[in-house]
DNA sequence: TTGAAAGCGGTACCAG
DNA sequence: CTGGTACCGCTTTCAA
């Protein structure tokens, strides 16, 4: 088939492959995909050129499937999420397909929708893939009695020459990068009780999800150095979504705020959820009722009282997670970010 | 080698093949995979559950890359846009992936960090992983040379069976679904003029931006209704983000709002920006300075006060993406989806 | 430096 | 209903 007519044949025509990429510089198939690999070194400098015109000519682009069948490998990694649209999530998306891309992976990405079912379904599909990496950033729950077989899904990927790296899972036995939970939310609670708040109220997600339990013993530990405590009743527990917090402080404000002073929710989304749920019921958040929150989401300096919390650097936790997964470092390591307590208006120092 | 021994050699193992199970359930390759595939109506039942069975025991998973180049076409769907990390966009990406796996497809993602020449890249090197499905969700820039090379691309894209779905970019030769931007717009405008307001700024994007010159030629319309117009020093042009918003929003001040009543930003990110860079300056929004944005992302309602904005059902303009490039439809249809104006504390009735 | 050919892990056609 | 086998597009020995 003529240049000519395979230009002319606009529709339904094939891409074209490695075949007709050598037929047209007049090479062997061998040596064309020596020529547009690095190996150059071992093919003749005029055919190098014309492999190169004619794949440019024909608009070549190598198949990846194929070459992954032959070379054994993929040029992929895949992201496992709770939800995207969620602003903690997608600031550590953008971390990991960023330096994916660095790399030169390309980054693929599933959504559990929060249920560990489903996370553990989309594992073991995503074996299928073959990807160099995969990253999981859902949030662990215990007690369903799927961690074993998340564990073991994992497991045959490792042994079958992949990595698995997890985020904020610091228990499972693979290489995890975590945050500080416990620490960040009873360096909170210290910097709070400076502040001058001395009645509190927590909103947190229940301590079968152990990012939730971490930042809730934390705060407590903090306020214990003090002597203080959060009395049960105003322990609220909710789903860790907006919608979660929204819902506990309308319990909060159903059963009286009392002299309440603050509420710390385990997360932003939660804090944010809370203040709309103050706002709504007349209360000014930052005014009548202090509000604090952890991660440092994006939308944590727009909300007004903008809010205190604890930032964690969710672009670079994406980021290290992929790191750890192409350094070829075998050990199960898991490193740690820091992270800082941020106070702002939705915690106005009292007096 | 019997099961123990598999668990025990822990390191190192490949991954089960098809040949594997087939020897296993003492079967050929051929019937192994008619057994694994629908094609089960062909094979003895008892055959049939011995392949389900060794492949449970073997705990394997077709390998994808394999089965893409020996059916000719993949399972996934690619989408590519700006920033991840923006609640316009990682609502789409919800969309797109959550349609895309109720299709059975896995989602692909790739940014272009509004950069065309990056997009042009990504859309080149894509097509080597042949999706199914290619949806881009960029903002297109005009102006550059750079469109008619991603017209080519996605030209040869589809020429080899693939499908390209534009998002939000009405003008290409491809298939797209849109917003109308200059209808809501001039909906907002006059909605606003009936409220009260009859002094406007406009923080846009620039006219090479198409969604932004469509936003603002509505908005112009709409207040041309009433024989209203924005004088040219009031019409800020800035980037289309929330770091532009904010700056153009400081040039406004620092220049002295004067009588303007309103400023509507042709997104809701730059609105957003805009009333943290009004808030700086001592100036209550929705008070001292109404504000409207376009969009309505998920902070919109959140921030306070709450945004006036036009409502994107954003998370449908992606899925009816992927629907469009699943649906087999060969025309370059291009679908609208509606838009409604959202009236909200921001822009409170005057007088 | 080059080309022929043997895979890689599947699918699907073609005989039996 | 089943097995043998020729692909799919590419990489990588192995000889020449």
């Amino acid at each position: 088939m003529s240049r000519v007519e395979r230009a002319t044949a606009d529709t339904g025509r094939q891409p074209a492959t490695l075949h007709d990429v050598a037929r047209a510089a007049g090479v062997s198939v061998a040596t064309a995909s020596r020529a547009l690999n690095g190996s150059s070194r071992n093919v003749r400098a005029e055919n190098v050129s014309r492999v190169l015109a004619a794949a440019a000519e024909l608009n070549y682009e190598p198949h990846l499937s194929a070459q992954a069948i032959a070379r054994g490998s993929t040029r992929t990694a895949a992201l496992v999420v709770a939800d995207v649209d969620d602003p903690y999530f997608s600031a550590i998306a953008a971390g990991v397909i960023a330096a994916a891309e660095e790399a030169g992976l390309i980054a693929t990405m599933a959504v559990t929708a929060r249920s560990p079912q489903r996370e553990l379904e989309i594992v073991k599909a995503l074996r299928g893939h073959r990807p160099r990496a995969i990253i999981v950033a859902g949030s662990r729950v215990d007690g369903t009695g799927i961690r074993e077989d998340l564990i073991e899904e994992l497991d045959a990927y490792q042994s079958a020459g992949g990595r698995a790296v997890l985020i904020s899972q610091p228990d499972l036995p693979f290489a995890a990068v975590c945050v500080d939970n416990f620490g960040g939310a009873r360096q909170l609670a210290v910097e709070l009780v400076d502040a001058g708040y001395r009645r509190f109220a927590m909103i947190h997600a229940g301590d079968r999800i152990q990012t939730s339990r971490d930042r809730r013993t934390g705060f407590a530990t903090g306020l214990r150095r003090s002597g203080l405590a959060i009395p049960d009743g105003l322990l609220l527990e909710a789903e860790f979504t907006r919608a979660g917090g929204y819902a506990a402080a309308r319990r909060l404000v159903a059963a009286g705020i009392g002299h309440t002073e603050i509420v710390f929710a385990v997360n932003d989304v939660m804090a944010i959820g809370a203040m709309a749920a103050f706002r709504e019921a007349g209360l000014v958040p930052g005014r009548d009722i202090a509000v604090a929150g952890f991660d440092d989401i994006a939308p944590a300096v727009d909300v007004d009282p903008a809010l205190t919390t604890v930032a964690v650097p969710l672009q670079q936790l994406g980021a290290d997670a992929v790191r750890i997964a192409l350094s070829g470092d075998e050990q199960a390591v898991a490193i740690s970010v820091p992270t800082a307590v941020v106070l702002r208006e939705s915690s106005p120092r009292r007096r």
